[in-house]
DNA sequence: CGGAAATACTCAGTGCCCTGACTAAACGGG
DNA sequence: CCCGTTTAGTCAGGGCACTGAGTATTTCCG
């Protein structure tokens, strides 16, 4: 007996949130290029050149997920991989001019989505939204490594 | 020119939150059993004996992801799974003893992994972060089949 | 300088998540 | 009663996300 109410669960509101978000780029934005995809060419328009890793990092993605997303753009011609010559481990990214381009019609296309998304919130709202989740989120993260705070010692 | 600010789309942040969450749920609740599988087993908790289709809705997954949770569940004895004499289309599934088990030990892990997630935020600010999420994830969930209200006539 | 440790990336394996096409069963009206 | 429509579930295919193991390169230290 006794059934949780996940809607008081933040785990499963999380997966709702994306799910509806999943949805709503699929119809609003593209269905070619995702969210993820977007965030790395985002990121590659901000600092070209990073390597795989540190793009992960700026996005929140793995050293796996991250190889999967790039080599996708990649096949699709949205970006450059080439061997740093100073650093034969790295792979440096660029986006080429097809990148840049989709970039920049994806970006417009998002806000567009974004409005839709939020607008059953006051700006206010929005504003408590987005530093609630960070807040969760950030904290969260910073649960990793250090020394492992939680009971296993691994 | 011109990246986006990741931490104002809503979409971004709700895959970290949603990416935290998990890795959280791994080390806090489960490795074997992940939050979509405690999902199902709570909707049966609640209502045993409901068919597949209903399980997806009541947790929000559509048939063909339902199919495989409820497939792994199955093969690790969790539940049953029947053809409903009076539907021969119907799977009814009910949880095994073992399922029943299983759930009862997690509802605890989860309400503690639950606190340590939400432990950045004040018990108003709690209320606020359900509300909010939960409002923005209905809406754009009733976005979706009637009359189609985006541009595109499908 | 040479070997151990760290670092960037790859690969295999598992699971979630969706769409679109398909099969089988049930239903409903002529 | 029969045929068309709806409905439950399956299957193939693509993408995201993680872990753990393995390879190659660099770095650091004795």
């Amino acid at each position: 007996m006794a059934a949780a109410d996940l809607t008081t669960h933040p785990g499963h509101l999380a997966r709702r949130l994306q799910q509806a978000h999943y949805l709503l780029w699929n119809t609003m934005v593209s269905e070619e290029t995702t969210s993820p995809q977007f965030a790395v060419l985002n990121a590659l328009v901000a600092e070209p050149g990073l390597d795989q890793r540190t793009v992960g990092e700026r996005v929140g993605l793995d050293r796996s997920t991250i190889a999967e997303v790039i080599s996708r753009l990649s096949r699709r011609g949205l970006l450059d991989k080439v061997r740093d010559p100073e650093d034969g481990r790295r792979f440096l990214l660029r986006l080429t001019e097809e990148g840049a381009r989709t970039h920049r019609r994806l970006t417009v296309r998002t806000a567009r989505m974004n409005q839709v998304f939020l607008a059953p919130l006051t700006a206010e709202e929005r504003t408590v939204f987005f530093d609630l989740i960070r807040r969760v989120a950030d904290a969260a993260e910073g649960l990793r490594d250090p020394g492992d705070p939680l009971p296993a010692p691994r």
